[in-house]
DNA sequence: ACCTGAACACCGTTCAAGT
DNA sequence: ACCTGAACACCGTTCAAGT
C-alpha cells in the first residue's frame, strides 16, 4: 500500500531526476510523507533501488516469456534469437530507467551480471536445452550464456550512451548473426 | 609530482577499503597532505577514479600490444582469440582494482563500455582489418566489436563475483570457440 | 605559487515524541 | 501500530589565511 506509493515515487524522481538527485527526501515528497516513513518500508536508499530493479526486470519476463512461448517446440535458434532481440528492445523501451538502474549501478557488489540473476538464468535454460538437443554446438551452455548475456547488456548500454554511433538495428542484426554461429551444421 | 602522490595514495584507499569507504579525506591523509590539496590537483573526486580508470586501462593494454605484436601478420583470428584471453586474463590479475573501478561504478554517464574507450578501439580495429583481409564473416565489425568487447568485460565481472560457479578456464575456452565462429569458412 | 584546515552544504539515517 | 520531522553523523567542496 504505502510501500507501493514510495516505489512509484522513487521510479519516477529516478526517470525524471536522474541518480544523482536521487534522494530519500525527494522521493518522500513526492509520496507525500515524512522522511522517516520512508524507513519503515525500506532499509536503505540502496534497498529501494534493489527494489526497483527486480520490478523492472520482472516486467521484461513476463513480456519475453509471452513472445518465447508463442514459437514451435523445437525452434532453439528461434529462442536463442528472441531471447537477444527482445532483451534489447526491452530495455532500450526504457532507456531512462534502465540507464539509472543498470549504467550507474553505484550499488556494492552488483556488476551488470548479478550473481543470482532470474534473467540470465532463462538465458542458460535455453542454451542448455538446445544443446542438449543437439541445436546448438557449445562446450559449456553456462560459460556460452554469460558471454551472451554480458554481450546483450553490455552492447546495450553502449547504444544507450551512443545513439548516434550505432543503431539499434544494426547492433540487433549483429546478434542476430552471433546467435546463429552457435547453431549445429 | 605531489599529483602522483595523490594517486597512489587513492588506488591503495581503494584496493584495500573498497568503493565505500574511499573518502577524499581517507586519500589525503595517506598522502600526508591536507584535505584541500586533493582539490588543487584533482577536478573532484570522480575525477581521480576517472585518471586511475585510465592508468589501469593503459597499463592493460601496453602488455596487450606487446603480445599481439608477437603474432604473424596475417593471423587475424589468432589476434581476436589473444585480445579476448588477455583482457579478461589481464582484469583478473588485478581483481581488487579492477573490481572498485568499473563494477560500482558510480560515476555519472559511464558504463563498462565507455563513450570513448581506446581499448575497445583495438578491437574494432582488429575486427575491421581482419574484415578488410577476408578472415571474418561479420555485416559489422563495429557491432560485433561492441559484442565482443561487453561480452569479455561483463563475463569477466561474473567470474569475479562467481568465482566457484564459474572457472576462468571455462570462460577463456568457450571466448575462444566464439572467436572461432567468426572465422571465414 | 602552493598549502592548510576550519567552515559550509548536503544527504542518509535515527529516534523521541505525537496520533 | 503507524507516522513525524528535528537532530545527528558523515563527507564533498570551498576559501580566507598562512608560508
Amino acid at each position: 500500500v504505502r510501500r507501493g506509493d514510495l516505489l512509484d515515487a522513487a521510479e519516477s524522481v529516478l526517470v525524471e531526476r536522474g541518480m544523482t538527485a536521487f534522494t530519500v527526501d525527494e522521493v518522500t515528497v513526492r509520496a507525500n510523507v515524512a522522511k522517516g516513513t520512508f524507513y519503515l518500508y525500506f532499509q536503505s536508499k540502496e534497498d529501494v533501488l534493489a527494489a526497483l530493479r527486480d520490478r523492472f526486470l520482472d516486467g521484461l519476463m513476463a513480456t519475453q516469456r509471452a513472445e518465447l512461448a508463442a514459437l514451435p517446440e523445437g525452434d532453439w535458434l528461434g529462442r536463442l534469437e528472441l531471447w537477444m532481440e527482445t532483451s534489447i528492445r526491452g530495455y532500450l523501451a526504457q532507456i531512462p530507467l534502465h540507464d539509472a538502474l543498470f549504467m550507474h549501478a553505484n550499488v556494492e557488489g552488483r556488476g551488470a551480471v548479478h550473481p543470482a540473476n532470474p534473467h540470465l538464468d532463462s538465458l542458460v535454460e535455453i542454451l542448455q536445452a538446445g544443446s542438449a538437443a543437439g541445436a546448438f554446438t557449445v562446450d559449456s551452455p553456462t560459460a556460452a550464456a554469460v558471454l551472451l548475456y554480458a554481450a546483450m547488456h553490455g552492447a546495450t548500454d553502449y547504444v544507450i550512451d551512443n545513439p548516434d554511433a550505432m543503431p539499434v538495428d544494426e547492433l540487433v542484426a549483429e546478434s542476430r548473426l552471433l546467435c546463429r554461429r552457435l547453431a549445429s551444421r
